[in-house]
DNA sequence: CCTAATCTGCACTTTTTAGTCAAGATTACT
DNA sequence: AGTAATCTTGACTAAAAAGTGCAGATTAGG
């Protein structure tokens, strides 16, 4: 259960044009070296999100991206998915579905249940999460934060 | 964010050893037959869990596999962890470190910020639940996932 | 019209993960 | 001792993910 190259830099990239604002523009080159990644790289995570449909482009002299809609309608779970997949591919046990006393007493159905309460915590965050949450200061991050249980807030879990 | 192959056949065999229960043996060719991968594949899974401590084998006639200690004892996140990492690599911002006007309006901050809430959420459910948990009927499976704000027991999430 | 700055698309190489193979070592049973 | 069932190891191949390179298309500004 790892965030691939692509999830980091994704959302990254994502971030910083977010922190840009409305009519902000950055640039390639200028992520690449923010982010120390190739330009070649940024390029093609770049790609993924404009046909994601997070961000739009502007080629040309003075081009670059920009957010393709407002940070509070991009959802992060949303962008996960598209960066790298939020799935668990514990795709067993389907024909088991309603009999549960045979169900839990099988590997299939105890491994799947355990990943489907993983993937619910996930969501938790994830699918809560927006693009403006990010990007709003500490006080407002802790809105999502909170909905970690134990979490006090962002202090809390940095 | 996807569950490795190793992560997901691992924890399978190992549930399947834990089934056999004291005293009982699991085979390479019966995992493999059970699970649907090949004999070399299973073998070499069944060395991560052996070398992790967490099962033991038998060579020879009558051989097989038997967990190396008491069920309740076997943290699942642990199994994680060796199995294919649960890490969040998103090592940036160290620097910033307790600075926190400026790290919560900074690009690597806002992303770790996150990375850290979905590792804690998930520790919610990977550092609660034991092989015990995974081995044991449906009530009792209803104790880990109960940990999970929104679940009401296992019905709910699968 | 020319130039420089920019994104686009595709093919390529490298690295990591997944999966296979074969030869060897160990054990129970007869 | 012999045999069959079993795990062990390391090297190998295959597939997927990560990362690079380059030729082309687009745009702003002189």
């Amino acid at each position: 259960m790892k965030l691939s190259a692509n999830e980091e830099y994704g959302l990254r990239c994502l971030v910083r044009i977010g922190y840009a604002g409305e009519g902000g523009n950055v640039t390639i080159p200028e992520m690449s070296q923010a982010e120390g990644v190739s330009p070649a790289y940024a390029a093609k995570i770049l790609r993924v999100l404009r046909k994601g449909g997070f961000v739009k482009a502007a080629r040309g002299k003075d081009g670059g991206y920009t957010l393709a809609r407002p940070a509070e309608s991009i959802v992060i779970g949303d962008v996960m998915d598209v960066l790298g997949g939020r799935i668990f591919e514990s795709s067993f046990c389907d024909s088991h579905a309603g009999q549960a006393a045979i169900c839990t007493r099988s590997v299939d159905c105890s491994v799947r249940s355990l990943w489907r309460a993983v993937q619910v915590s996930v969501d938790q965050v994830l699918s809560k999460a927006t693009l403006r949450d990010l990007l709003q200061n500490e006080e407002d991050m802790n809105t999502w934060v909170r909905a970690i249980p134990g979490a006090k807030g962002l202090h809390s879990i940095q």
